[in-house]
DNA sequence: CGGGAACTGAC
DNA sequence: AGTCAGTTCCC
């Protein structure tokens, strides 16, 4: 430790600090710890460390506030000249009384020599007092008030950063110009004092072993700092040019109790400790040090009167400003998204949503999305889904979107995205907007009805409409028929020849059709009108509306075809058994359905949007399944898309029309069609949450889905409904067909067992496992290399864990040592002797492997051949079917091997029949073997003759 | 001044 | 071996 001493211009005599630059320790502590146990009674010097216009002595005032002072209460206290503060230089300093400067001896430590010591240590009456720590109440007329707060975020530097300035500690109200620093004012006193402003810690009354510095002349100085205030320069003081130095993690304990030393030491106006009381301030300081928080600090400002024998009495209760945050640390910092893979979203949410960030500790932080009104009250708020390791090295954060309350807004939502820190509900500011998406059924359906209206409103359009609507008058027209009489032979035909039974829920249907045949009546007339005019379509008529179901909408595009359809279907029906008439009759209905859809926007078909009508136009929409039927244009339903390459049962999923599934089934609709984003008409189920479309589609009869068809996220549908959690779909997709919950998703090559992993959803996973094929799911691996358990040990929470441990048959212990991809280099180095470093795709081998694996090939490749393969693979059959026999091999196989103590036969074996990547899967033989029974031909008849060369095929005899 | 980023141990 | 808080360096 070095004393330093410079002569100080604005005092005229030496200074001498304490501060140890070559300390690593920050500014005070000295580099030996046993310096702590030094007392300050060891150095009587006296030290002072007090502002330029110090006047300890100075007379009372009069009673009477000067008219500064009653300037400065009027309020702007800041920038005052009067305003007693610590300056940028020359300000503070350390003053020794009496000039003398070398006093201190090298053992003494006294960093921040701040007490006037012949005043500290003065009278008998200060021992005991204590503003703060002690337990003697004191009714203090004075009150400190802080006037400027200081800002709440602050780096903090480390001693080896302090070469330069860095800014200093300002004031929260600070700007570039002017600028502001904390600062106090003392009310209520008269007569000079101190202020004392010192670091303390935020959770506790007690000292911070960070420093509060000043610099001053290339030299910082420690806190606490005193600033002298009276009635002549008001009674204000302005800590500025102070910086927060970070103390090293290993100096905090010595840095901690020294302060807590002086300031006992201070308070009890004594020279020395006693023994008792240093023990249990190191007790003390220990338990403070271990669970500081270093991050934050506050400042603690105490004001004392000096007194005639130069004793320090406090005449204020101290007060504290509020916390100053570390702006470096993860914990404290700023809380900022500097960038939003996507702004926007569907309502539906589970959309995945990248955010870079400023630097967040994984453990700390959530994701926020609000909605605020106009008064700026929240009035919705969710979090967005993630894991801890989803948070990418601090700074980037991969999450899934909440879904919006509402899930059937028909116009987008802009709502907010901010960071919250949970520990101090810090927020991130600003908060980014994010748009929310209508659902897809909304956007196409509102797409639909606007775009058809608009095309039909546009007048000029009509031409070559008029032309394709012109063939009606070829058609006889002579019988059109009456109204009633149509009304009733509509509802027998669709009995009666369009099967309706099958097609639709009977009760639901029929019900419609009996309670509302006056409105059946409505759409039937309001059809013959319209085709009753004279075929032709007039202006005027176009302004006509056609009343469906009792709801009203203008009549566009697609009310004209379909008027124009059912008007040819009825001639023809009418017309009877006419070939001619009947054929010519489809192509036109052809020809119109095809036009109809080329001039609708979108290219959505008539189909598609009878079928995206409201649900009360049911009947239309069976009408008009039931004309295609009759014009037997299933082809034309087959093959109907829409320009997003939408199927009709595309847009029956989007718009939950579960009672047109299986009419468009039946029309022709292929279930396994996959739109122009690789959704089939389940994903969009799934995704839209349509359950009732799910159990028609899956319980529709004759029909086989694809359940591993992907969409271009590279997500089946299970995958899907994994990833919503919803436990019933994934359910009824999984009884539908076991094997898909073995198809990795082609995102991150995860498949259903390790989407439920990470969902962390433990009925999930007990669904998957309670499926069949549990082996294979068990060692599946993902593109990280990851199985099912290993995922969960990295991603998922304990009971995950717990929950897979159990299923795997060696309860997982095997996979704690297992290395994905190393597991084979290991293997074979324990194993092989001399060569074979090379061609890893060779099992290193006393046995004849290679031959075997010729024979297997050639057999292999020659299917007549097949004698010996089937012998050896019934003998296989035979040893594992049989208990005993299965028992006497596993035991065998438990044995080590000859050459390798270690290595228990089965290892070998394993290695030799290629399996060596299963083998952490297995604790002993019995789980290699029921593995082997499990699997194809080729491996099961490959390990049999393995088995068979090394002479254990026929062990059990 | 204010900030980014590299380095360094400990887990 | 990777991660991260803590530290140092430097533009």
């Amino acid at each position: 430790m070095h004393q330093q001493q410079f002569f100080d211009l604005d005092q005229g005599r030496n200074i001498s600090y304490m501060n140890d630059c070559s300390s690593t320790s920050g500014y005070s502590s000295a580099n030996s710890p046993t310096s702590m146990t030094q007392s300050p009674s060891h150095s009587p010097e006296t030290f002072v460390l007090q502002n330029e216009f110090a006047n300890l002595n100075l007379p009372a005032m009069s009673n009477s506030p000067s008219p500064q002072l009653q300037q400065l209460r009027g309020s702007p206290y800041q920038q005052s000249h009067t305003a007693n503060q610590l300056l940028p230089s020359g300000s503070i300093c350390m003053e020794i009384d009496g000039g003398s400067n070398n006093i201190l001896n090298g053992n003494t430590n006294f960093g921040n020599m701040y007490m006037p010591v012949d005043h500290f240590y003065a009278t008998p009456q200060n021992v005991g007092f204590s503003p703060i720590d002690g337990s003697i109440k004191h009714e203090y007329t004075a009150v400190l008030h802080i006037a400027e707060q200081p800002v709440e975020k602050f780096r903090f530097r480390y001693k080896s950063e302090m070469h330069g300035t860095h800014g200093s500690l300002n004031g929260i109200n600070s700007k570039r110009t002017p600028k502001t620093f904390p600062e106090v004012m003392l009310r209520n006193y008269k007569g000079p004092a101190v202020i004392r402003c010192s670091l303390f810690q935020t959770n506790l009354d007690s000292p911070h072993s960070h420093q509060l510095v000043v610099r001053k002349d290339e030299r910082d100085v420690c806190d606490p700092h005193d600033l002298h205030v009276s009635q002549e320069r008001g009674y204000v003081a302005q800590f500025i040019n102070m910086g927060i130095i970070h103390t090293a993690k290993k100096f905090i304990f010595d840095e901690l109790l020294k302060k807590k030393k002086d300031r006992l030491v201070f308070q009890m106006g004594r020279r020395e400790l006693s023994t008792k009381q240093v023990q249990e301030l190191h007790q003390e300081t220990e338990r403070e040090a271990k669970d500081m928080n270093l991050n934050q600090v506050r400042l603690c400002f105490e004001a004392f009167k000096i007194e005639d024998n130069h004793s320090w009495t406090p005449i204020a209760a101290p007060v504290f400003s509020n916390p100053i945050n570390n702006r470096k640390s993860a914990q404290t910092g700023e809380l900022r998204i500097t960038r939003l893979s996507k702004p926007t979203g569907s309502v539906m949410g589970n959309d995945e949503l990248i955010l870079l960030v400023e630097k967040v500790s994984k453990k700390n932080i959530k994701v926020r999305f609000f909605e605020e009104n106009d008064d700026g009250e929240t009035v919705w708020e969710s979090y967005a889904k993630f894991r801890e390791s989803d948070v990418h090295h601090q700074y980037a954060i991969v999450c899934q979107t909440p879904a919006y309350v509402n899930k059937d807004v028909e116009r987008e939502v802009d709502v907010s995205i901010e960071l919250i820190r949970p520990s101090d509900d810090e927020r991130s500011f600003p908060p980014l907007p994010f748009r929310y998406k209508p659902r897809d059924a909304i956007v196409s359906r509102k797409r639909r009805r606007t775009c058809s209206t608009l095309t039909s409103s546009s007048g000029s359009s009509s031409g070559s409409l008029h032309n394709s609507l012109e063939l009606p008058k070829t058609v006889p027209q002579q019988n059109v028929v009456n109204v009633s009489q149509h009304d009733q032979t509509i509802s027998q035909e669709f009995g009666r020849e369009f099967h309706l039974d099958q097609l639709i829920n009977p009760e639901s249907f029929r019900k419609i059709l009996e309670q509302d045949s006056a409105e059946l009546e409505k759409l039937c007339v309001t059809d013959i009108g319209v085709l009753e005019t004279d075929g032709q379509l007039q202006a005027d008529s176009a302004d006509s509306h056609i009343h469906l179901q009792g709801s009203r909408y203008n009549r566009n595009l697609t009310s004209i075809y379909l008027g124009e359809i059912f008007k040819i279907f009825e001639i023809v029906r009418r017309a009877g058994d006419n070939q001619e008439l009947f054929e010519a009759s489809c192509k036109k209905v052809e020809s119109l359905f095809n036009d109809h859809t080329q001039r609708n926007v979108n290219n959505d078909t008539l189909l598609h949007e009878v079928i995206s009508q409201r649900k009360d136009a049911l009947k239309l929409a069976i009408k008009t399944f039931h004309v295609i039927d009759y014009f037997k244009l299933q082809e034309l339903a087959h093959m109907a898309q829409n320009a997003d390459g939408d199927s009709c049962l595309h847009v029956a999923c989007q718009q939950d029309r579960e009672h047109y599934i299986r009419p468009l089934l039946k029309l022709g609709c292929s279930p396994n069609q996959q739109n122009g984003t690789g959704n089939t008409p389940l994903h969009l189920a799934v995704k839209e949450d349509r359950n009732n479309c799910i159990k028609l589609f899956l319980n529709a009869p004759g029909v086989k889905l694809d359940l591993s068809l992907m969409n271009d996220d590279g997500l089946t549908p299970l995958h899907m409904a994994i990833r919503q959690n919803k436990y019933d779909v994934a359910k009824n997709l999984i009884n539908y067909d076991r094997s898909s919950i073995n198809v990795a998703n082609t995102k991150d090559g995860n498949n259903a067992l390790h989407m439920a992993v990470l969902e962390q959803n433990v009925e999930l996973i007990v669904l998957i496992l309670d499926a069949e094929n549990r082996m294979d799911i068990l060692k599946s691996t993902n593109s990280a290399g990851l199985t099912p358990l290993q995922l969960a040990r990295a991603k998922a929470d304990a009971r995950c864990v717990r929950l897979l441990e159990e299923v795997y048959p060696d309860k997982g212990e095997s996979t704690m040592t297992w290395i994905p991809v190393n597991i084979k280099e290991e293997m074979d180095s324990s194993s092989a002797e001399d060569d074979e470093e090379s061609n890893s795709e060779i099992p290193p081998q006393a046995i004849k492997t290679e031959e075997i694996e010729m024979v297997f090939k050639t057999e292999h490749d020659d299917d007549d051949n097949n004698q010996d393969k089937s012998d050896v693979k019934n003998q296989l059959k035979q040893l594992l079917s049989s208990k005993p026999k299965f028992e006497k091999l596993a035991a065998q196989l438990n044995e080590p091997t000859s050459h390798d103590a270690n290595l228990p036969k089965w290892k070998e074996l394993a290695d030799k029949c290629k399996l060596q990547k299963y083998v952490w899967l297995w604790s002993s033989s019995e789980g290699m073997l029921n593995y082997v029974q499990q699997q194809s031909n080729d491996e099961y008849k490959y390990f049999a003759l393995v088995l068979q060369e090394l002479g254990m095929l026929n062990a059990s005899d």
